[in-house]
DNA sequence: CTGATATCAGCATAACTGACATCG
DNA sequence: CCGATGTCAGTTATGCTGATATCA
């Protein structure tokens, strides 16, 4: 208890001194969301970032292969990531050579991203690394709870598509 | 039905084609997770924002409430906000006459930072609106269905505590 | 002309880090 | 000297907007 060989420097942080929460922010479950989320988020890249990758990383990739090769655009509906971001995603999996980028001969505005097979191998690789995580981040509950917290979450999300 | 009267402009955004996600996103509970909070944060945003308000001043605010005045670092505690964020939020609130900062003559390091009576009206009035925003990210669930959402994002959120 | 595609430039917020002067 | 406090400067990621050249 002496000393906790901290190296972290003087951290601006939130403090060791466990102080308590008032009960207004405890019980507003719009926070507890948001809290549960930065938690899982910051295990999630940390594993990810570990391995060189990011989430978006792994969207990609699990749509080309569950779907196929596809533009840029069907990518960026059903990942949700903005077209907009999705060149950067794309470029960086290419450069590793995770994909291939090719012009569409039928539509020239398109291009045509398709899985490589090291691609292929990454996907897998991170699909058990993710299993991971989400085993270590929903660690305190039971399997029945996951499922009923998964449930709960896709309710609330389908009722606030992805629009707005 | 002709228009629409979009004003947005050409969004960057993922396609109104709503095309089908991948089975592995789909299932991936982290993603869950985020894509909930993402969601929820975005209301509560927007309905803070327009009361002027942000996440954070509602939670400076009610600490002081509960716990009576508090120095920078206790707030800090309390809330999870960090040190060298909480300065702009104190100062923030100070402007619009919420809160009053004085020096501890006790200790010339620390400032006391007291709730004022516009202070707590404009909790309460924050209480207002929070209650109903949240009312409306939870509401495809029952109340019964509420409790055990936040019940379980505790236990997730406790697991990990405030530090890592 | 409309509308989609890829791309680029940028913005606001949030979480977080590091350093520093002051003071106990 | 150690450690806490308030403050400042800065980084990174992310969700999101706007515009533009190209092409169907």
């Amino acid at each position: 208890m002496s000393n906790g060989a901290r190296e972290t420097g003087p951290p601006t942080a939130p403090q060791a001194t466990v102080a308590a929460t008032p009960a207004r922010l405890r019980n507003l479950r719009t926070r507890l969301l948001s809290l549960a989320a930065i938690r899982s988020d910051r295990l999630v890249n940390e594993e990810l970032t570990r391995e060189g990758a990011r989430k978006w990383h792994y969207a990609v990739l699990a749509t080309l292969e569950e779907f196929g090769p596809a533009s840029q655009a069907e990518l960026s509906g059903r990942t949700g990531i903005y077209r907009s971001d999705m060149v950067a995603v794309v470029n960086e999996l290419a450069e590793s050579g995770l994909l291939e980028r090719s012009p569409n001969p039928a539509d020239r505005r398109q291009n045509i991203i398709a899985l490589t097979e090291p691609g292929r191998r990454r996907l897998l690789k991170l699909d058990g690394l993710l299993t991971e995580v989400e085993d270590q981040v929903l660690a305190p509950l039971s399997e029945p709870e996951r499922a009923e917290l998964a449930r709960l979450l896709t309710a609330v999300v389908d009722h606030h598509g992805q629009h707005m």
